[in-house]
DNA sequence: CTAGGGTTAG
């Protein structure tokens, strides 16, 4: 039978001591008990002669399987080394398995190898064990000159899979990601996996494009074809999701309605809505009957494309056909309509979905609410608002945003900024549409200032628009009110803060726009707003005041 | 429980 002896032992043991073997991990109660004393455990020392003549052979990196022969004379029948189960015993989740695994090692002089740890990781005793296998990889790594492999980082998000614990899969996933290692089809097969089954979209992505860099042949599980596809439809890359389904399908794997719908509403939001119709009709010649979602998509579509018609057809036609029409297809409708400047028909279809038995959301609500104060209409929007308090349906910060911006376009501006009060001892947490539309109405009344207040006001909220400024320079910009502009800029100078580029570039072009060339020049040769000595620290910087008061 | 869909403005 062959023993897991380290190859050292043999190379540098007297030859009597040899002959007390055998020795194994199986039989450890002589030779190696009296190991420490025949060489103590040596201390570190410059001198390579010392380290030969008294230190311990340097332990040696045990492997999962005992040979490369038995590979090649008994190939699928291996037998662990003993090692093996000498280890996975050890990992008993104590408070001192960290203490015994180092002990165990440093007796036997032994260090695990990567292979290893990860053969040991794909254990099913310690799969059911994250914590364990969690602790093991993190003890592993601490042995000198280990380095962990993507096997490694494999089984144990593997491992940490099956009991569903994200958060340490993220972990160990973004260690994994830092190292660059070359993905191989099976660990790219079993992260894929892992991720695949706990929804991580990012990461499943992550892999795929990784392993696209370098070879073919992965085998993506079915459930794994819809995450893919969904994570590259939301980021918009519906061409490169549909290639995905041709391939599923070419792999004999039948895409089902919600990963056309994921693809229809991918194409219909980036401006092919005729590819959304193809392949919504190439869905159906395939047999797969559009549902609900499917129709919401379509009609969603049509209404942002500005294809109303189109769409009031496709509603008509789920009305008469049994496709339950939810607020969702109302609130599109609605928008559409609204946006399209047809505010009557957005009003007859806001009435008749309650008459339908439909209830009402914010979302309905709000596309109405839009569309009043877009047309002008901004007292029966109001009337709108009102009636949404009273029918129970909640106001969120979006109604107060669009109600906001139709005062200040009415020039109602005590209103506006009342209900931006009202608004936010409701507790609704504005967001940095809110505040633009907020500012860029305190700007144009000439309450600059005011406008900067309330800014300081949001950051304690936790909120932080990154272009506040900038929104309101460009407000002030378009309306022609440079010098109002210039003094915004310079209260960010104030404030100790560099002057962005693209608000330099911004009073640049208003500059020249406004006829005044020579400034814009002046400008852009300048270090107005900009300014800091070599050490970083802040420099007396030149104002943009400078421009406009010469 | 059951992969897929929503609003401000530019």
């Amino acid at each position: 039978m062959k023993r897991a002896l380290p190859r050292h032992f043999s190379a540098t043991l007297l030859q009597s001591q040899r002959k007390l073997l055998p020795f194994s991990p199986h039989n450890n109660g002589g030779l190696l008990q009296k190991l420490p004393k025949i060489c103590p455990i040596p201390s570190f020392t410059s001198n390579p002669r010392r380290v030969f003549t008294n230190s311990l052979p340097p332990p040696e990196w045990i492997e999962p399987f005992n040979d490369v022969s038995d590979l090649l004379s008994s190939p699928g029948n291996l037998n662990p080394s003993p090692w093996v189960s000498q280890i996975l015993n050890l990992l008993d989740g104590s408070m001192d398995m960290e203490a015994n695994l180092d002990s165990f090692c440093q007796k036997f002089l032994i260090k695990l190898s990567p292979n290893f740890v990860s053969f040991v990781l794909r254990i099913n005793d310690l799969r059911k064990k994250p914590d364990v296998a969690f602790r093991f990889f993190a003890w592993a790594s601490k042995q000198k000159k280990y380095a962990h492999r993507l096997e490694t980082y494999v089984s144990l998000i593997d491992c940490l899979s099956l009991s569903s614990d994200l958060d340490r899969v993220r972990l160990v996933f973004n260690d994994l990601r830092q190292k660059g290692f070359l993905m191989t089809v099976s660990g790219a097969n079993s992260l894929i996996k892992s991720f695949g089954g706990l929804g991580m979209v990012e990461e499943l992505l992550w892999v795929w494009r990784r392993m696209k860099e370098n070879e073919k042949g992965i085998e993506i599980p079915p459930h794994a074809y819809g995450l893919v596809i969904g994570g590259l439809c939301k980021e918009g890359k519906c061409m490169e999701g549909y290639t995905v389904l041709e391939s599923m399908i070419k792999k004999g794997c039948k895409p089902n309605v919600a990963i056309y719908t994921a693809l229809i509403d991918s194409y219909a939001k980036h401006s092919s809505m005729n590819e959304a119709i193809n392949l919504f009709e190439r869905m159906k010649n395939k047999g797969l009957e559009p549902d609900q979602v499917t129709y919401g998509v379509i009609v969603s579509g049509l209404c942002k494309s500005g294809r109303l018609d189109e769409a009031m057809e496709y509603f008509e036609f789920c009305r008469g056909n049994g496709i339950a029409v939810n607020a969702m297809f109302y609130s599109n409708l609605i928008d559409g309509l609204g946006k399209a400047g047809r505010v009557d028909e957005a009003e007859e279809f806001f009435e008749e979905m309650v008459e339908k038995g439909c209830t009402r959301d914010s979302y309905c609500y709000n596309a109405l609410i839009d569309a009043l104060a877009k047309c002008g209409k901004i007292d029966e929007a109001l009337a709108v608002f009102k009636r949404m308090e009273d029918e129970g349906c909640d106001q969120t910060v979006y109604t107060y945003t669009i109600i906001i911006s139709g005062l200040f376009r009415e020039h109602r501006n005590e209103e506006a900024i009342k209900l931006w009060d009202i608004m936010i001892d409701k507790g609704i947490t504005p967001t940095a549409a809110s505040f633009r539309a907020l500012s860029i109405g305190l700007c144009l009344s000439g309450k600059v200032s005011r406008a900067c207040r309330i800014l300081d006001d949001l950051a304690p909220m936790g909120v932080i628009p990154e272009t506040a400024f900038e929104d309101m320079i460009n407000a002030l910009c378009k309306a022609g009110r440079i010098k109002e502009a210039c003094k915004l800029a310079d209260g960010i100078v104030d404030r100790g803060r560099e002057i962005p580029g693209r608000i330099r570039t911004l009073l640049i072009n208003a500059l020249r726009k406004s006829g005044n060339a020579d400034l814009a020049m002046k400008l852009m040769h300048s270090k107005i707003g900009i300014g800091y000595n070599r050490m970083g620290s802040i420099k007396k910087r030149v104002k943009f005041r400078v421009l406009v008061e010469s």
